[in-house]
DNA sequence: TTTATGTCGATTGTCGACAAACAACTAATT
DNA sequence: AATTAGTTGTTTGTCGACAATCGACATAAA
């Protein structure tokens, strides 16, 4: 599955990226803030060229963006990016949701299992943060299961922006419980594997979700 | 529309990644092929930072990738990816262009039908490198219109790598023509602005390009 | 008061250099 | 012959420095 970490020695750039997201996400950077390279090139006692790097690796998940000779930002989320990201998702995931219906084998259902169970206990302990892990790394795991490179790698990135938005929202739509049974009824679906069953629940997961969020965010 | 181009003092990386775009457009530059950093700093130049920029650039539109430590390699496309391309354009372009439908005004609809026409003179000289350059910037041209800027990236990402995906053929899958022909259509069921008849009109004309190529990398 | 011009510190764009990693080859060992 | 270890040239990773540009403030002109 993540490969990607196998004994993978990653550049400089790529751990302070990993550094820089996970500050975003837990909001020690906010949205639209200004990162200055040499800033932080001092914090990590690296040089420019790898912040330069790290930017990069930033750039393609959209989670910041850099405007020629006035640097580089943290990208901001509004309801209108929720509008955008709900309407991809409701075109994207059905579709990959249905492929990857017909891949998932036993060991691919324990794994998501194992994730719904472990949702459930985050659930009780209200938990929001490790909440959104697990519902990322759910619909991640199901999506590529697809065999559409370019799918998973479109899905991952709005995914990670999802990610964002919800961490930087100071309330939350419905409880952890109802949280956690949404994603337990769409688990216990996909183990129907009935493809036009799962189609539509997909679609009624992801329109609900961006209801409960567009209702919540109009309030802010 | 282009207001990126009016007195934008583009930076180097930025006009390098213009001019290696090119070649891989014109095959200069082929699948796979690596890019030496130091050589082409050489060619164009500049310093290696300048062409890591480029290689940035290129690298968010995948027409080349890098691998750490191994250095960075023009993407090349194969079967399988125009298949994945050709099921993203499936869901993507009917919604996108259905969305377009209740946004296009009159001048959009000049500007299209300009492109039309130019396309018609362009089929006759069977320039089938400016075709695809015609064909790519009116896809992008409607799907630009629908209100959903995720979609637009999307969509322009995958057209550049139609784009190289047809480039690289050595023989094509109909007459400059029917390639004409078929746009023609295409745009006179837009015209209509009939959303359920532009859905219907979009998924058969992707089908078709997609079935056609498919027949005829086939038999490479 | 408003607009235009000039100055200065902060920040990005670009450069060239060195160190680390890699790939291809040769020599040595089994 | 096949495997291992050493050698060398090539290429990427990372660094620090200088030049160009930007933004804010101050000053001057209208």
């Amino acid at each position: 599955m993540n490969n990607k970490d196998i004994i993978v020695r990653k550049s400089l750039g790529e751990i302070i990226a990993g550094y820089l997201k996970k500050d975003i996400y837990n909001k020690k950077i906010k949205f639209g803030e200004r990162l200055i390279e040499a800033d932080l090139a001092e914090r990590f006692d690296v040089s420019r060229s790898t912040i330069r790097e790290a930017f990069k690796i930033l750039e393609q998940e959209e989670l910041v963006f850099s405007k020629s000779r006035k640097g580089t930002f943290v990208s901001d989320f509004t309801e209108q990016d929720l509008n955008e990201m709900i309407e991809l998702r409701l075109i994207i995931e059905p579709r990959a949701f249905v492929n990857a219906v017909s891949i998932l084998n036993e060991e691919n259902f324990r794994d998501l299992e194992q994730m719904i169970e472990k949702m459930k206990d985050t659930a009780e302990k209200s938990d929001w943060n490790a909440l959104f892990d697990l519902d990322m790394q759910f619909h991640q795991y199901v999506v590529s299961m697809s065999d559409n490179s370019r799918m998973i790698k479109i899905y991952e990135s709005i995914n990670v922006q999802m990610r964002v938005y919800l961490a930087h929202l100071d309330q939350y739509y419905s409880s952890p419980k109802s949280f956690y049974q949404e994603h337990k009824e769409l688990f216990d679906t996909l183990l129907k594997k009935d493809a036009s069953l799962v189609e539509k629940k997909t679609i009624e997961h992801i329109t609900n979700v961006g209801e409960k969020l567009l209702q919540n965010s109009s309030g802010d």
